[in-house]
DNA sequence: CAGTAATAGTTGATTTTGTAACCAACAAGG
DNA sequence: CCTTGTTGGTTACAAAATCAACTATTACTG
């Protein structure tokens, strides 16, 4: 990154990351915000929903690393607002199956169909093997720890 | 990132940078707050300094692409802990230098030193060839918008 | 089993961030 | 100059994230 004495902020890692990854949500955020006044935990949990089916509160944190108070305060919300649907399990009783409501399967799929365009908006420039490259380098880095 | 039906949440670029600035930048977190007791917009405020000299307060929001407030409060607070020092411009009186006290560079050196050690650590086990791209890359994207 | 520990999830208090309104100093045009 | 608009920066208030404590249920251990 750096050599000898110069240090450049643009190139450190996390600094950089940081940058690219807010850049990256930004416009996406205005859709499932204004759209939908949704939050980026919110939209989170849906799409987890959404592409996994069924799952309990616990089992979309530890596949998003969210912290379970974020995941708690979302899911009220997309109850709320009709999005989920919560029944408790009756093998242990302490958790509750999530899963989507036709109604919020709908919103999932019109944020779905954005997400795909955005991403493939966030990557036109770029060669299909360095986009493959980026994706699996910041997965390996997403997984350190 | 998909083909045809399936849609895969941790190939998705917004998320997937999310993720791994997130994952890049706790070690580093803890350090500068464990060390210090400073917040994320803080040690960016010191590195701004300590990397680029006497700046304002505007100049340090538009290189980093921080809000002005979270630039007044960082500035705040490493003012009342002595690493930085405030002097009114001349040429434009509502406008300040803001520059490091030897405190303050004690402290950026001490923290720069760790952040180099931590990219590097971040980057071994990719070749050197694949870390500049995706520094490349990652910049490309940050600058999106 | 009883007692203790661990887990799923919620709630409340505190901290941090975001948004908007604001003050002071400067800039430009008439 | 004087009005209007802009810019640098702060402050107040609302929204959200973090952290700690709590309830209810299940798992473990002697």
């Amino acid at each position: 990154m750096t050599k000898k004495d110069e240090f450049d902020l643009q190139l450190f890692l996390p600094y950089l990351l940081n940058q690219a990854a807010e850049q990256a949500s930004l416009d996406f955020q205005q859709v499932y915000k204004g759209r939908y006044g949704m939050l980026r935990t919110e939209w989170r949990v849906l799409f987890h929903l959404g592409i996994y089916g069924e799952m309990t509160a616990t089992e979309i944190g530890d596949r998003a690393r969210m912290h379970k108070t974020k995941i708690s305060r979302a899911v009220q919300k997309l109850t709320e607002r009709r999005y989920l649907a919560r029944v408790r399990d009756d093998a242990d009783r302490r958790s509750e199956r999530l899963s989507l409501t036709p109604q919020g399967r709908v919103v999932y799929d019109d944020l779905r169909r954005v997400a795909e365009e955005y991403d493939t908006a966030l990557t036109t420039g770029f060669s299909a093997q360095d986009v493959t490259r980026l994706r699996s380098m910041l997965q390996a880095l997403a997984q350190r720890g």
